[in-house]
DNA sequence: TCGTACTAATGGTTAAACCATTTGCAGCTG
DNA sequence: CAGCTGCAAATGGTTTAACCATTAGTACGA
């Protein structure tokens, strides 16, 4: 439950007290830091234990370091990248697989599907209907439009976790999404007769969650997907 | 897709190349790297920005860094407490309401209690009905029992979220729960007859997840969160 | 008006020294 | 011999002072 102190680290005690700054509000996204001389003025600490400090925070993504006059340390709008970055090297470390990813996008995507339904907008359910008629088209291109088809079918669903308000599911699906793309993009199901049942799964979740449908958006896109997660695992075989 | 690059940075350039050993599983968990005086010869940099580096692996979780005789850095298992940190940066500076939390925690549950029906072992069923009978115990104590049972209706989700052999479920979770009793502690739902509905629904799912019936157990955990989200909100009001 | 070159501010890197922590061993003591 | 004490050495942590590299702004000249 706790973590394990690590004592006598004045970096992590610079650390600390910028996070807690940024944290609180107190040092907002856009906003720059003092420069390192004068920072390592203020924390009473050499220049090195200073810049240590900027590089965890750098880690974490709470700030961005620039070069040159005008330059410095940036507080950033916090977003999901280093969320990506570890789940990826989790990936990597074989400890998370394709399974389990796809797994875990199951446990979600029935969540958002009802959650779009309850809280999507006017322009948001135009914008399903959009995407919708441009997944179409790909399909029709044939096998060259495969690719592009598998893209808007992401940006479908991530306009579905937008609709969801809830940026936790954003910033998750987010991640789940960046990583199934970059390691196991192979194992994505291509094919006319699939990707048609894709489309079909699609417009049926798009049509519950433009009739604000929640429970049938719920099902249809559990099904959806644990048809699919079905189909990589084939393909991983 | 692809991450901007950051160029002269002589740390990066240091931390790729021992991350990227760790990847290929040229540097095991558990060995040791040499020592900081060392390394700084074999890459050809100074002490100051090795540091940097390290601290960079340091906070991706790669190593972990010991002081003293027979110190140094040593190359980590990989596991989920950087993903649980991030996790709980994005949750804190979203200012993520209790709503968005309890959403997520909904749609995870399900998918975790169908999964532990399909793959739990004898001995996760027994430490199931183990808990459920603690849980019980902690019922019969009254007032004074209601923080116990808590916690052990919190070891019993992550039970069955360690039962889901899904190592993503088990980190996100984690962090899910660790970041609830942080921020929310007091909107928990407490009273006699609340508990023991909280109870009730516990049994339900033990039962179903036993009998491996993996949509009962779905369902089951799925409504059980939805509703204690509603009492959650409602206090919160 | 445009472009070139200089200037200054800022992060990036280096070097050498010293401090703090930890392990293990030598030697002392009972 | 058993066990404690204290020192020595290895290693990470920190400091200082200087210099290099990048960049935005400015002054000046074609």
């Amino acid at each position: 439950m706790f973590k394990h102190v690590k004592q006598s680290r004045a970096y992590q005690d610079v650390v600390e007290q910028i996070q807690d700054g940024i944290i609180a509000g107190t040092l907002k996204p856009g906003s720059q830091l003092p420069a390192e001389r004068d920072l390592k003025e203020q924390f009473g600490v050499s220049r090195g234990t200073l810049r240590e400090a900027l590089r965890v925070l750098e880690q974490k993504g709470l700030i961005e370091i620039r070069t040159g006059v005008a330059g410095g340390s940036i507080i950033r709008e916090v977003n999901s990248e280093q969320l990506s970055e570890n789940l990826g090297l989790l990936i990597r470390n074989r400890t998370v697989s394709l399974r389990d990813l796809a797994e875990f996008r199951e446990g979600m995507e029935g969540g958002v599907a009802a959650l779009a339904a309850q809280r999507g907008q006017e322009q948001d359910m135009a914008l399903l209907k959009k995407l919708l008629t441009e997944a179409e088209e790909h399909l029709k291109e044939g096998r060259k439009g495969w690719d592009a088809f598998i893209r808007t079918d992401e940006m479908l669903h991530m306009a579905l976790a937008r609709m969801s308000g809830n940026q936790l599911f954003i910033s998750v699906l987010e991640s789940v999404y960046y990583n199934i793309h970059t390691y196991y993009e192979n194992y994505l199901s291509r094919g006319k007769k699939i990707l048609q049942e894709n489309f079909n799964d699609l417009q049926a979740i798009v049509t519950a969650v433009t009739e604000r449908n929640e429970e049938a958006a719920r099902e249809l896109a559990q099904g959806h997907v644990r048809r699919f997660n079905t189909y990589m695992e084939e393909k991983e075989a």
